[in-house]
DNA sequence: AGCACGCCGACT
DNA sequence: GTCGGCGTGCTC
């Protein structure tokens, strides 16, 4: 008789999975998706059931434990996580580690499991004798099992009482598994159904029939800001509800998306189907229950940032990503996957609907649009009719300001807020200046681990890296050359507020970046100000630009465009239409006009062109000219090979030494091997960093050579390490 | 990733 | 003679 075998991806860099025998004494709990407790080596590591084999294979060791009585994912997911692993080129193990909540890859238990004790009535015997007890078991007789802690809320102290009833028979205990339930505290909004106009009516009828065909249909729903996009969500979402089936709403964050969560809660609420939201801001215990909630079926909606991609949703209909565009859906580090990417692909595994929401859709998006890949759901109108901001382009050249405000952008400042109406500034620049410096030698203060000048924030008279968070309180004299004048360049958004202070005396300004934002609260209070009209001139950074609807907002100005255009990245292009837009669209959402101002020393560029006139077509189709020449993403793939070490020299041998063995096996294939050149960013955190691009016309040529990346990267000497990153989206 | 083994330099 | 440096290789 031949053993139950179990086939298991540890949470190591393995390549594969490894395979255990499965002790009698376990084999009763042992689930495909549980976590289990298994020997690696010499030491004991977390490993997942992934399946089950009664092939033999030589030199078996026991699985130790199981640590998991309920899977944390379904059989179905084993598939989609291994096709991610190799399209990401990822051990397994850690990709499923990545892709469960946090906190479960110790071989303790994991987060606690809450549990409460719950009280319910036997049969009626004789009434007990005190007054309390015969309270309290009418009480039960009403309501049925009911929680301790809601008996302590009716009748105060009820420990004796209750102990005395169960003693007597009239009551029994019992413990029960307790969510925690995060939004228990957070009130429900009314939900206000909006009636569908003509685009959002021809979308939601493709969707319709997609969700009823129960096959894999790729849609792009293309709508200005303010066209009504979430009404479609919400419908496309009842819709896969009604079919009896789940739905996965992605949002690039949830902490920037409130107003979205909150129109699911309000109108799902209203239906009684039941939301789940997996996020950032929950503890690991909340988002482990809230896991546990949605693999035992519990949950009919999910919606969560990034990793939601992952969760364990059976008979999924629908996955919604919302501002598919966003680069916050794809992981930086370690597994660096990207969660539309991979939406498309469980929506293709599991024969699911898969709607990709953006104002300003990726290249990539866009384009499978056009080859017909995937349907094409445009929504022309904002809702109401309302139109969209006049742009105008500010010549900084022409202008020559004093400051940072050139004297179109002042004025409209100051006319705005004598019609007591909002505004709205960007700037894409933290702290007070991007630099100090020496007047006399030119030198700037730079950080000593990563390759960049420090920022100055004048406010807390402190010099501090944006990377690494080393901070230095700025010197009275140049480093270099001891001359005794360090002038802080360039401006920031604390430099630009203190400007505004000066040419609206009267106003209420806020300011909302990643320093004023920290502590928790403040994002909230600034929302809230601007929502009351407390607030009459909001600046930040790109945080301003992304997901809050301010109906009093009329002016909305870009105070330098250009910094966004000149990055070192095939992408910067892209990335800044989408900002202008994404910003130009706070401006005039509510009864009143906007009109949005544009500050750039290069107004012919395309890409502001474009923005004012809010064509994404003809910034589509100029950009796509670019991106065919030089044989990027959607003509081209892109990996990029990274390799970082603290001793420069090493890294640069290192990466010769790589860049050669992939420049030998992509001889006589159509991989380009790019490189190795130093990353834009040379030095980050005290690291040395090289990168090696590959590009390829086709996916499959590029398959071949990461076949091979195991290898090379044993090949890699001590003291470097080489990562992978397939898809790049930036290359700093 | 860990954690072994293994093979060379500077210490009691 | 051995303590310890980190290069190399394996983990069912």
């Amino acid at each position: 008789m031949s053993d139950l075998i179990a086939r298991v991806a540890v949470a190591a860099p393995l390549p594969q999975a490894l395979y255990y025998r499965i002790p009698e004494s376990l084999s009763q709990q042992a689930r495909v998706g549980a976590r289990l407790r298994v020997p690696l080596g010499r030491r004991q590591v977390v490993g997942y059931l992934l399946g089950f084999t009664d092939q033999p294979v030589a030199r078996l060791k026991d699985v130790l434990e199981v640590l998991d009585r309920e899977p944390l994912f379904h059989e179905s997911m084993v598939a989609f996580f291994e096709w991610a692993a190799d399209y990401y080129c990822h051990p397994l193990g850690e990709v499923i580690r990545t892709a469960l909540p946090a906190g479960l890859s110790g071989v303790g238990k994991g987060p606690k499991i809450l549990s409460e004790s719950f009280f319910t009535l036997l049969l009626e015997k004789e009434e007990p004798r005190g007054a309390k007890q015969r309270a309290i078991v009418d009480y039960l007789r009403q309501h049925g099992a009911t929680p301790l802690t809601q008996l302590k809320e009716q009748f105060g102290d009820v420990y004796g009482s209750l102990k005395r009833l169960v003693e007597q028979g009239f009551v029994t205990e019992d413990k029960k598994e307790r969510n925690r339930d995060p939004f228990a505290a957070v009130p429900l909004t009314a939900d206000c159904p909006v009636e569908p106009a003509e685009g959002q009516l021809v979308a939601l009828q493709t969707i319709e029939e997609a969700l009823a065909g129960n096959d894999f249909r790729p849609m792009l729903l293309h709508g200005v800001t303010g066209s009504g996009k979430t009404e479609v969500y919400l419908r496309a979402v009842q819709q896969a509800l009604k079919l009896g089936r789940k739905a996965l709403v992605l949002v690039p964050e949830i902490a920037l998306t409130p107003q979205l969560v909150g129109r699911f809660r309000a109108r799902f609420a209203a239906e009684g189907a039941r939301l789940a939201v997996l996020h950032s801001g929950l503890s690991d215990g909340e988002r482990y229950d809230t896991w546990r909630t949605v693999a035992r079926g519990e949950s009919d909606i999910v919606i969560g940032a990034r990793s939601a991609i992952f969760a364990p949703i059976e008979n999924l209909g629908i996955i919604v990503v919302d501002e598919e565009h966003e680069g916050s859906y794809k992981q930086g580090d370690g597994f660096r996957y990207h969660a539309r990417d991979l939406a498309l692909l469980r929506g293709q595994m599991l024969g699911a609907t898969v709607l990709l929401g953006s104002a300003t859709p990726a290249l990539t998006t866009f384009y499978r649009a056009q080859q017909g890949q995937s349907e094409y759901l445009p929504l022309a109108d904002r809702v109401m009719g309302r139109p969209l901001p006049t742009v105008e382009l500010v010549d900084l050249s022409e202008q020559r300001p004093e400051g940072v405000l050139a004297e179109p952008l002042r004025q409209a400042l100051l006319e705005n807020l004598e019609r007591g109406e909002q505004s709205l500034l960007l700037l894409n620049r933290r702290g007070f200046a991007p630099f100090l410096l020496c007047v006399d030698c030119g030198a700037t203060v730079r950080c000593p681990n990563c390759e960049i000048t420090l920022t100055y924030y004048q406010q807390q008279r402190v010099l501090r890296c944006n990377y690494c968070d080393f901070s230095l309180t700025p010197p009275d004299t140049c480093p270099v050359c001891h001359g005794n004048e360090l002038a802080p360049e360039g401006a920031g958004t604390e430099r630009l507020e203190e400007e505004l202070a000066e040419l609206l005396p009267a106003a209420n300004i806020g300011r909302m970046d990643r320093d004023t934002t920290l502590r928790k609260g403040t994002h909230q209070k600034l929302i809230d100000g601007m929502a009351s009209r407390r607030i009459d001139v909001l600046v930040g950074t790109q945080m301003v630009a992304k997901g809050h609807d301010f109906p009093g907002v009329t002016l909305v100005g870009v105070v330098n465009a250009d910094s966004a255009l000149n990055l070192p990245d095939f992408r910067s292009a892209e990335r800044a239409f989408s900002l202008l837009t994404q910003v130009a669209g706070r401006a005039g959402r509510g009864e009143k006009p906007g009109r949005v101002l544009i500050q750039t020393y290069d107004p012919e560029h395309y890409v502001l062109s474009c923005a004012a006139g809010h064509d994404y077509r003809s910034f589509y189709d100029e950009e796509l000219v670019n991106r065919e020449m030089l044989g990027y993403p959607p003509f081209g793939h892109l990996v990029n090979c990274l390799l970082a070490g603290n001793d420069e020299q090493r890294v640069i041998a290192a990466a010769e030494g790589l860049a050669d063995a992939w420049q030998e096996l992509a001889d006589g294939t159509t991989v380009e091997i790019l490189g190795p050149a130093p990353c834009p960013l040379s030095r980050l955190r005290g690291k040395w960093r090289r990168q090696i691009l590959l590009k390829a016309p086709s996916r499959s040529a590029l398959r071949h050579l990461l076949n091979h990346f195991k290898d090379l990267r044993s090949r890699v000497p001590a003291g470097v390490t080489a990562t992978i990153d397939v898809d790049p989206i930036d290359m700093l």
